[in-house]
This record gives structure tokens, sequence and C-alpha cells, in this order.
DNA sequence: CGAATATGTGAGTAGTTCTTCAGATGTTTC
DNA sequence: GAAACATCTGAAGAACTACTCACATATTCG
């Protein structure tokens, strides 16, 4: 049982009030700390508005770098260091062709989680997103 | 058009190969800057191992904060600045209830993103979140 | 091969974030 | 009202992030 190993007799509220039953069914939902980890570094991709921006640029299909740059209007160098993060959470795929690469979402997850996303802050998302295109 | 403006001939590629009708259509799924700064400010807060574990601590009903630190092992004055957090993006709600105050995920659409989220990593999710447990 | 084009990357820096610590606030009980 | 308890909050420091700048790499074309 590491979980309850971590459950230091420290400050987090000594002995007091708190309700074991209630406890022990949280701890059957808690991630373990890699779980945690991955799932939060997945969430902290999308929290950031330049990355947002970009993923739902790709909703509409595939685009080269210089046209992500363009669409966001941001330095080409600033979206190339983002599209490696995002490639590295497999959020987005790169795929070369010449000179150029382009990128495109790497699965449909992504897409749920920006509908979903505007769904809680109550904006509708613009169109494009939640429809696919098949583009 | 306040988007084609921010399309700036600075360092974003020049003319070049702009591919004009991919970008064109890219930014009509472009979030604008309010909805970017909102939507990334959500996943933001998705975007922290502490966060995600209290979130999914709470998928299994509601807890007091006291409850919460204890769960997660981590001190109950970090537990708190969290969820006020938390609560500013509506993804948790607190009830007072004498001393004691309770926190519950304020609506669906947080268990939604956790799944997907865990999907999205390829980890099953711990059982409990992807059923309401109507408790 | 050398020039031109498109993209990738390391270092540096300004800004943000997460935790801790100390103390404030709100609630109950006596 | 004072003591005890549960929670909240501001300040501060350590750690992280996102951008810019300069340059590296990769591909095509002559």
């Amino acid at each position: 049982m590491p979980l309850s190993s971590r459950l230091s007799p420290a400050d987090s509220c000594e002995i007091n009030h708190i309700h074991a039953e209630g406890v022990r069914r949280a701890r059957t939902a808690l991630p373990d700390p890699e779980m945690a980890d991955d799932l939060s570094a997945l969430f902290g991709a999308l929290g950031d508005p330049t990355r947002v921006r970009l993923l739902a640029a790709l909703t509409t299909g595939p685009l080269c770098v210089c046209d992500l740059a363009a669409t966001l209007g941001v330095s080409q160098s600033a979206v190339s260091h983002q599209l490696r993060l995002l490639r590295s959470l497999h959020l987005v795929r790169a795929r070369r062709e010449g000179k150029m690469v382009w990128y495109a979402l790497d699965d449909d997850h992504v897409r749920d989680l920006l509908v979903i996303g505007f769904a809680h802050i109550g904006h509708q998302p613009p169109a494009e997103i939640a429809v696919e295109e098949t583009a």
C-alpha cells in the first residue's frame, strides 16, 4: 500500500475529522503518480492559448508549419517549439513532404477534448471543430 | 477582420509558401483570443498532477478539504489553494456545512475530460471514474 | 556542390505557477 | 466571549514555461 504510506501524519489535518469511508473510496479512483503526471502533462499541453489555437486550426485539416504560423500570426520558431511538445504527447502527427512538414491531429481524442472544453466554458465552438470534415 | 491584421509581415515565413486556402479555412475554426484564453485556462487547471488527483478523488463523491488532503497526502493549505482555482473555473462546487466545506465536481464535463484523457494516454482509468456512482 | 527554402533546436530571459509558512476568517461549543 | 477546529489567504521563493534570437539541419533546384 504505497498510498497509505503517503498519508504522513505531517500537517494534513492530523487524525482530525477524516471521513475514513469516503477517503478509502476516493483512493480507489486516485490515479497513481505516474498516471497523474501523464494525464496532467496531456492537459497541460492544452493549457496554453497558442497550443489550443494550433490544435483548433488543425481540426480543419493538415497544415504545414508555415501555414500554422500564418494562421495564428505568431513566429515560425514559436510554432515549431510548440509542435514539438504536441508531437511528444501524440496530440499531433507530422509527415514530411519535400521541404515542408505537414501537421495533423493525431487522433479524435483531441477534437473531443476541445469540444467538451468549449461546452464547459459555455462558448459555442467555432463550427468547424465539432464536425469531422474528412477533408 | 482583426485576425488578418494579426498576420504581420514580420517573421512568420514572409509571403512564402503559405497555402491561402488552408489558412483561410483554418481561421474559421480558430477561437478568438478570449475563447482561447478561457479554454486554455480550463485545460491548464487540469494540467497539474495535484489537481488531476483532486478531481479524480472527487469522482467518487463529495469530500471535505480535510479528506482531500488526507487522500492525496498533501498539505491542507496546498489543497485549499488548488480548490480555489478549480472553483473559479467551475470545475468543482463548494458547500459549507458547519465547520466543514464539502467539495464536489461541478458538472459531468470534468468526468468526461478525465475519461478521454485516460483513454488518450492509454491507461485504463481507475474504474470508479468511468461510471457515475450517484453516491 | 552551393544557394534558397522550410523547419528544428539550444540558450537565455521575462513571466507564470506551485508549494510552504504564518496568520486571518468563519463556525461551533462551552 | 474564549477556545477549538476547519478552511482560506497573502507573501515569498523555487521551479517551470513560452517566447525570441541565432544558428543547425534537411530538402530541392540549378
